[in-house]
RNA sequence: GGAGAGGUGGCGGAGUGGUCGAUCGCGCCGGUCUCGAAAACCGGAGUGGGUGCAAGCCCACCGUGGGUUCGAAUCCCACCCUCUCCGCCA
């Protein structure tokens, strides 16, 4: 959410920075006149209610002087004031609330440094890791791996649960498994995260903390009850801090959590239907951190690094790639995305997406920190990465270590959590 | 799900109709004392909003939302949350 006051003491600014990104109209007009009309019922109402405070008071001491006449003239003055009280601050309601509700449904601004762009294809590439492997013949995908199809089942998840829906069996199950743990151990060991086990079901208040709700309700689920499954351990990690007032000495908190991510998928219809990449129900090692302001775009880059080393360890190729002002989300400022080489697919995709948020997200949880020695708390900043999807994971680890043969050779890094085994024979071994 | 207790400032904990934004203790900040520190003593400090060049002034906030009353932290209603016991249960 933005700052109100920042778009006061200068409008043309933020609709400018705005307007970098694609189909965003200028608002900050719009923006103005509800916020000057608030200003003026707030003002309104409080000016009424002072009056029937200061009236309120007299009303007793009449009283007690026995002034019967100036009782009852200042208890029907108390009663008016309180008409006009209640219909004043009604009004400053309405608007407060307009005001709001505009505010959270405009994105973040990216930062002077995010290039500009209209979609994905203007996204920049910063760096290149590893080489494509050269296969001696024509790498599939991972569903086409004949060691993997005994343990990636569709047809069954089907019968559960419908399309987008995968259930893993045996040696495959067990490797997601592995890597999920290795990408937990490694944040913790390695990279100094603190592990977190959350819920995954959470409030309204949480979701629009994280920017989730209002705007994109649909792309997540609800219980009957009004409860909303995580699309992101994002959600609960970064909304561990909302409402707090923490110490400076407190902060950063690195957080990490391996969670089931919910998503609707609406608006994907068509898009990846093959394998596992775009499911209703996934896996992923979520990486968060609660930064002050002048620390936010160091940690930015450090948590880039967390993702980076994951696929590292696991030797798999992969870019890393600046999004513009076009293909970057909502509470963004500016994200990193990682993106992995599938050779059954030959090209490079997403499996993390790494963002700081400003102070965007804070705003929305209320979540501040006392900088030392000074008097007033301030916002925190919040990142977020991905470290990493795991069912992506999973695809690019089968599909970079297949072997022709129907045989996959998995990454010495994982040999730890799979009881030293490494590799996954034609008819689905683990051996 | 049932019964009971409770939700007050960074923490602990008073306060059951007005003068309470709130006693007090701890912690915090500044000062006196000290070579320095501790102790002691003195002083300061909540959050948000509105208004003003500013000093300041005004409004709101005692879990949340309603209500009663001239007036609510205090009374009433609903809801949320925490704790204890019971039930159920991975």
């Amino acid at each position: 959410m933005h700052d109100i006051r920042a778009i006061r003491d200068n409008p043309a600014a933020f609709d400018a920075r705005l307007a970098r990104r694609p189909a965003v109209a200028p608002i900050s007009a719009e923006i103005l006149a509800i916020d000057e009309r608030r200003r003026a019922r707030i003002l309104a109402a409080e000016t009424a209610q002072a009056a029937q405070n200061a009236a309120s008071k007299e009303v007793g001491a009449a009283r007690a002087r026995g002034e019967e006449a100036e009782f009852e003239r200042l208890r029907a003055l108390v009663a008016e004031k309180k008409a006009e009280v209640a219909r004043l601050t009604d009004e400053a309601a309405v608007e407060d609330g307009r005001l709001r509700d505009l505010l959270l449904s405009i994105p973040n601004l990216p930062l002077d440094e995010v290039p500009e762009g209209a979609g994905e294809e203007d996204n920049v590439e910063l760096r290149r890791w590893g080489e494509p492997k050269a296969f001696g013949f024509r790498p599939v995908e991972h569903y086409e791996i004949a060691g993997v199809k005994p343990g990636m089942d569709f047809a069954t998840a089907a019968k559960l649960s419908g399309a987008r829906f995968v259930l893993l069996r045996g040696a495959v199950a067990r490797i997601h498994r592995a890597l999920a743990q290795f990408m937990l151990d490694l944040h913790v060991a390695e990279h100094g995260l603190t592990e977190t086990w959350t819920p995954v079901l959470v409030k309204d208040e949480a979701m629009v903390g994280t920017n989730q709700l209002p705007k994109f309700a649909e792309d997540s689920y609800q219980t009957t009850n009004g409860w909303w499954l995580i699309p992101t351990s994002e959600v609960t990690l970064t909304n561990t801090v909302a409402g707090d007032i923490l110490d400076e000495a407190a902060l950063p908190i690195r957080m990490t959590a391996h969670t089931q991510c919910f998503r609707s998928e609406a608006g994907s219809a068509g898009k990846d239907t093959a394998g596992m990449l775009r499911q209703h129900q996934f896996e992923k090692v979520e990486m968060v951190s609660i930064t002050t302001p002048e620390t936010s775009l160091d940690e930015h880059a450090r948590m880039t690094r967390c993702a980076e080393a994951v696929l590292e360890r696991l030797g798999l190729p992969y870019r890393t790639i600046v999004l513009c002002t076009g293909d970057m989300g909502f509470g963004a400022q500016k994200t990193h995305d990682l993106e992995v080489w599938l050779p059954g697919q030959n090209r490079y995709r997403e499996i993390s997406s790494v963002s700081v948020c400003g102070d965007f997200q804070a705003r929305r949880m209320n979540a501040r920190y006392r900088p030392a020695g000074a008097a007033r708390p301030e916002f925190v900043h919040t990142l977020n990465g991905s470290g990493l999807a795991v069912g992506r994971c999973l695809i690019a680890v089968l599909e970079n270590g297949q072997t022709g043969d129907g045989g996959v050779v998995l990454p010495q890094a994982l040999s730890p959590w799979l009881g030293g085994k490494g590799r996954l024979t034609p008819d689905g071994q683990l051996v």
